[in-house]
DNA sequence: CTCTTTACCGAAAGCGCTTTCGTTAATGAA
DNA sequence: TTCATTAACGAAAGCGCTTTCGGTAAAGAG
């Protein structure tokens, strides 16, 4: 590879003031700019990544953590495309993103030695867990950072609207005339659980709707085998309810199954309203109301918000609220 | 940060002896390496990626290029698995993947040029397009590359079985007693595309099957649109085949659905099989039976064909054909 | 007791780039 | 014509690490 000395060389110029014409300092005339880039041209010189941030101390990349309780990693559909959306406004910025693991050539260290020792010039991480000391420790670090899916770390956040989301999916229900609602729900240590069960019981309470004993269930970490399980119990309730609101669409497939199995349907005997809007949810019979998480707009504000703190050079402690939209399909009906 | 010259300091030692303590070599006595290892300790050293990269030449990470028509990124459920599992065997190996686009700073450069920068040590690419220029140009540089999901290129290249895929396809479907065959084919301008329907017609002519008019259809660039609308094609022609071998799951779940809409059902008016197994295909009515590309398998391979480049110092001109699988679910049924 | 090994350690150059600061020549002002 | 500006360029140090090549002291050989 040709360096910047090679071009200083051929045309005659330092290598300081190749250097300098490469990065549009204005103590360089036009006249000899213009000979340094067509000799930059012609050899086909390409600066070298890592010597320009070992001397500037920036990386233009960003360290990307993904972490979540099922161990598919990237073929996560939701986080995925959260991730998708965040690349591409990072992208515009000039940034790469580095996935990178905890085991740096066998030593195992941590994400935040990770991203350290890999310099980069900020973090995004997509985690489920508020409480991983992983994530706690990056936090807590001084690079900028910027975590989705949780709504109260000391910095900044991006999420959805889930308490809204919650009283979304169960006013839709009662609108359609049901009563006895049931809420299938996300672990309550994740902040997405949590507030998805704090939106249903506020609707519930609004619409002076009783839960009743057992409708308010956890079904764990979003599997679409823990959906499942969880819908076979309120199967087994004795007044078993007529719709249920599920904090995921995994889960919802699974609870339809478990529905299907018992040899009722949805949404004749019962109604299902999902929540995310994952790719399948369109696809699978009945086809799937939920509600719909703005993966793009996670995305784009969470870049936005990193790329922020990047040029203020710190830290900031904002959280952004994407709302959330009711995607009505078939998976509800009329109660009759 | 730290530097090896903070603890160099520290130790009474030299920065050239801190390095070798680090780096294991045998010129440095156990003593003065556990005194090093200790301060190393005490000050939360780690080494600068970049000043390593930049003076050793290795920059321990592994470019991906994701490239697909439908521009969903890694979204894309069938290329996303394979990157999950390519990821989980470079990282074993101490590699991070970085994710680079075509714009540099708001250069519009190559992705060679863009792993050049970033000074890679290895190239995974995941393309359908054969003829694609930047793949070609990034297949004739001097950096080791794998890529995935072609089968005649001048490098080293894992892709499924798809010739036996399309075979197994079919007999399985003449196993059922069907004769009217028909193939909603992937673009055969994509090796996948161009295999499958290889194995489909060497299949057909096996079993001495006729391939009717309008039976072999293209289904372009297998988007679920596309695969509906090529089904739809299928509907009007007068002798409508009993069983449908579509060359993705995307495409099938299209077809499926224009044989619901015409007010038919799958399997028992149209058996469909699939191919790729992609998570939706267990979940969507009727479940789909399908040919399961194996992509941890794949990934496994890529990697590990990689590293053996990276070690190597030299690119390898290797092919690694990955078996698939019959998946037998419910959307084929034997013909009435 | 002398000479060759061996074990340990360090000086220094180099990786490719940026940036400060100084120098020179050309320009304008007076 | 003389002095202060300004424009254009370069020397050199520095970023944090690796690696070659010597050098010294201790150990072993004869």
């Amino acid at each position: 590879m040709a360096t910047i000395y090679d071009i200083a060389k051929k045309t005659g110029f330092s290598t300081t003031t190749v250097s300098k014409a490469l990065n549009n300092y204005s103590d360089v005339s036009e006249k000899t700019k213009q000979k340094i880039l067509q000799a930059v041209e012609e050899m086909g010189y390409l600066p070298n990544a890592h010597a320009q941030s070992l001397s500037t101390k920036k990386s233009w990349t960003i360290g990307v953590m993904f972490s979540e309780s099922n161990e598919v990693g990237m073929k996560h559909p939701f986080f995925s495309a959260i991730i998708e959306s965040f690349r591409k406004n990072a992208e515009r910025e000039g940034y790469d993103l580095i996935f990178a693991s905890r085991n740096l050539r066998n030593r195992d260290i941590s994400y935040l030695e990770h991203f350290s020792y890999r310099a980069v010039d900020g973090i995004v991480v997509i985690c489920s867990d508020p409480q991983d000391p992983q994530v706690q420790e990056m936090i807590n670090s001084t690079i900028p950072i910027v975590v989705i899916d949780m709504n109260k770390q000391n910095c900044s956040l991006v999420f959805s609207d889930n308490i809204e989301g919650g009283k979304l999916a169960v006013n839709y229900l009662h609108s359609l005339g049901h009563t006895k609602i049931a809420h299938i729900a996300g672990d309550a240590l994740t902040d997405a659980g949590a507030e998805r069960i704090k939106g249903f019981k506020k609707a519930m309470n609004e619409l002076n709707l009783p839960i009743h004993d057992g409708y308010l269930i956890n079904g764990g970490l979003f599997s679409i085998g823990e959906g499942k399980a969880a819908m076979e119990k309120l199967l087994m309730l004795d007044d078993v309810p007529t719709a249920v609101f599920v904090a995921g669409d995994h889960m919802a497939i699974g609870a339809i199954e478990a529905i299907k199995e018992k040899g009722l349907s949805v949404p004749e005997d019962i109604s299902i309203i999902g929540y995310d809007d994952i790719e399948m949810a369109a696809y699978i019979t009945p086809k799937l109301t939920t509600i719909k998480q703005d993966t793009d707009m996670i995305g784009y504000q969470a870049a936005k918000l990193l790329m922020k703190q990047i040029i203020q050079k710190k830290k900031l402690i904002t959280s952004k609220r994407i709302p959330v939209e009711l995607i009505i399909r078939e998976s509800c009906s009329q109660k009759k």
